[in-house]
RNA sequence: CGGGGUGUGGCGUAGUUUGGUAACGCGCAUGGUUUGGGACCAUGAGAUCGGAGGUUCGAAUCCUCUCGCCCCGACCA
């Protein structure tokens, strides 16, 4: 391709509303363009980029025996009705309606599309296990669109769901898109960690998620033990058990003012007593049900667990007022003791605790010396609390790390949840029916391609994996009015093209060479050949290895050769 | 939705405090000179200063309303 005949508008300057390098360089360079909040058009050399992701994807699916079709974007509310989620989606979704006021929606996922499908068709155990798979555009009006194509309101998913007799059959299904999972991301150049995950809206039981590394456009956090490799989100992570500790002798209970003392740290400070002998109330409404939920002072809730512990589906904190009316007390003097008519939920460190600090469920006042058993009682003990960096790894005790990872993919064991809210059955062996056995797997295209600039840049723009590149090789002539140049150039980029690779000449006539050379490192092609200075002096093509910076002088006749074992290594490198 | 910020040629900004009729760099067009790390000279095009209303002799600037966009939080591929 001639880069005059083709649309890279690049840009000296990012637009100010980039915040992250993604974003700033997939503008840069030319590749996307924003319409709107979250919705953005591919340019030329962005949607090569793109259709690259989507065909390693399109490949690894296919190895696995996964079927590609393509449900349509707007579907009927009906099905959604039928699992709940018109409303549990809610504002999330984009809804319209037809001419005669029937309601659809733009779909954010396809989980009901399939079972729809699936249902009509699929009659027999014998027809199992199935997995069908899609690459497609989603639409979620997101809360708050970020970072580019990170987190947009119209992005394309790659989204597969699988169809099983069985719970073993599932355990294969999921096992065979988690490692395809691995070689897609393996061959994007992208380094992911599997973590365990929480299953959240979309639901069921076991779910991984595939996160990259990354400090600034990470937006989930996650635990890693350097140890024995455990890793999970954060709303996941297991907290470990701890040792018994020596009991300590109970002391009487006492009231004490602690005027304006609210915080955690205000609390500790005012009484002179360590955040580890005090005990966090938080007043919560699951369900519409109140709870009151217990941590240890130095310790932060885990919404997610806490909702999880009691098989909850909306968990919001209670409001001011609301605390104010059920505890009597309000936000930072509520405890457990005397409590009555709310659950009680308390974390399992709590059991290690004696003599603590509580609120007294009156403004103004805290309990100190208060004991479990004697002063309250709790409803149930659970693992609720939020992990820490340099916690206990739950599996093998080394010390936990956190880090903030982009979430690229994930999978989930869903059982029977949506075939079960869809009557979706099949003809088992023993001739009885039987609620399909599911699993669905997604990854978000647009955010890989992002999530692979954020691994993969300099100061000068992006360093794209040969994979992915939107072009292999990029010729590029420094001076087009040097008949020699322009010949030799025209030469090499034909003699490539013609070998099958797929190679961008900078033919411009009307940039100086410090344009091409910023121009070609910013769009990142992986292999540049300067034909300038060296072919003047020495007759020699200069190959540049975008990745590495390092560069050779090689006769034209050898650079073919040359040029594509360079590439073949760099294939063979990221299909290890 | 809550909190913070911002909107001035295509991009990046100045001007707003203290009202006086839009400026700078890059880019763009034409001609010429250049060609190894964002060249130079000359000429030129391009902005009702996000929008609406108001105050005023006069508004980018002050007031009211409104819309867009970005960042932090809840949600997620």
């Amino acid at each position: 391709m001639r880069l005059t005949k083709t649309f890279v508008p690049t840009l000296r300057e990012a637009p100010q509303d980039a915040e992250i390098i993604s974003h700033k360089l997939l503008l840069k360079a030319g590749m996307i363009r924003k319409v709107a909040s979250g919705i953005y058009s591919f340019l030329p050399l962005g949607l090569r980029s793109l259709e690259k992701v989507k065909k390693i994807i399109r490949e690894e699916m296919d190895k696995t025996g996964a079927l590609e079709v393509l449900f349509p974007a707007i579907l009927p509310k009906e099905i959604w009705e039928e699992t709940g989620r018109w409303n549990i989606y809610g504002n999330e979704m984009f809804k319209l309606k037809d001419r005669k006021g029937r309601e659809f929606c733009l779909g954010p996922t396809h989980e009901e599309a399939v079972v729809d499908l699936a249902r009509g068709e699929l009659r027999s155990y014998k027809e199992l296990p199935k997995t069908f798979y899609q690459i497609q555009t989603k639409y979620r009006d997101e809360l708050r669109p970020r970072f580019g194509l990170m987190r947009a309101r119209e992005f394309i998913m790659k989204d597969a769901y699988s169809f099983d007799a069985s719970m073993r059959g599932l355990d294969k299904s999921y096992e065979k898109m988690f490692n395809a999972y691995k070689r897609i991301f393996k061959r994007c150049g992208l380094t992911t960690i599997p973590i365990e995950a929480d299953s959240g809206a979309i639901g069921g039981k076991v779910s991984h998620e595939f996160v990259v590394i990354s400090e600034k456009a990470g937006e989930s956090e996650f635990v890693y033990c350097p140890k024995c490799g455990y890793a999970a989100n954060i709303e996941a992570a297991k907290s470990a058990k701890e040792g018994e500790v020596e009991k300590e002798e109970f002391k009487a209970i006492n009231k004490v003012s602690t005027p304006d003392a609210k915080t955690i740290n205000e609390v500790s400070e005012f009484l002179n007593i360590p955040k580890e002998k005090l005990v966090k109330s938080l007043l919560y409404k699951i369900d519409g049900e109140f709870v009151l939920a217990l941590v240890k002072g130095d310790d932060e809730l885990n919404e997610v667990k806490l909702k999880n512990l009691l098989n909850g589906k909306f968990i919001f904190p209670a409001t001011a007022e609301e605390v104010k009316s059920v505890m009597g007390a309000s936000v930072g003097s509520v405890g457990p003791v005397g409590v009555k008519n709310v659950k009680i939920i308390a974390d399992y460190r709590i059991k290690n605790m004696f003599n603590f600090v509580t609120g007294a469920n009156e403004d103004g006042y805290h309990f100190v010396n208060v004991n479990l058993n004697r002063d309250f009682s709790v409803d149930a003990f659970g693992d609720i609390r939020t992990v820490k960096a340099g916690d206990s790894c739950p599996k093998c005790g080394a010390r936990l790390e956190v880090y903030e990872g982009i979430e690229v993919g994930q999978t989930f064991k869903l059982g029977t949840k949506y075939s079960e809210k869809m009557n979706a059955k099949f003809l088992d062996k023993d001739g009885k029916e039987k609620y399909f056995i599911m699993g669905c797997y997604g990854i978000g295209v647009g955010r890989t391609l992002a999530a692979i600039i954020e691994e993969h840049n300099d100061k000068y723009g992006i360093k794209w994996p040969i994979s992915v590149a939107p072009f292999e090789v990029e010729v590029v002539p420094l001076n087009m009015s040097d008949k020699t140049i322009v010949e030799v150039s025209e030469k090499i980029y034909n003699d490539l093209t013609s070998s099958g690779i797929e190679v961008l000449i900078d033919d411009r006539n009307d940039v100086s060479a410090g344009v091409k050379f910023n121009d070609a490192d910013l769009i990142g092609i992986p292999v540049q050949i300067i034909v300038g200075r060296a072919l003047k002096r020495e007759g020699k093509l200069e190959i540049k290895n975008r990745d590495s910076g390092e560069k050779v002088l090689i006769e034209p006749e050898s650079a073919l050769k040359y040029v594509k074992d360079i590439i073949e290594a760099k294939y063979n490198a990221l299909n290890e």
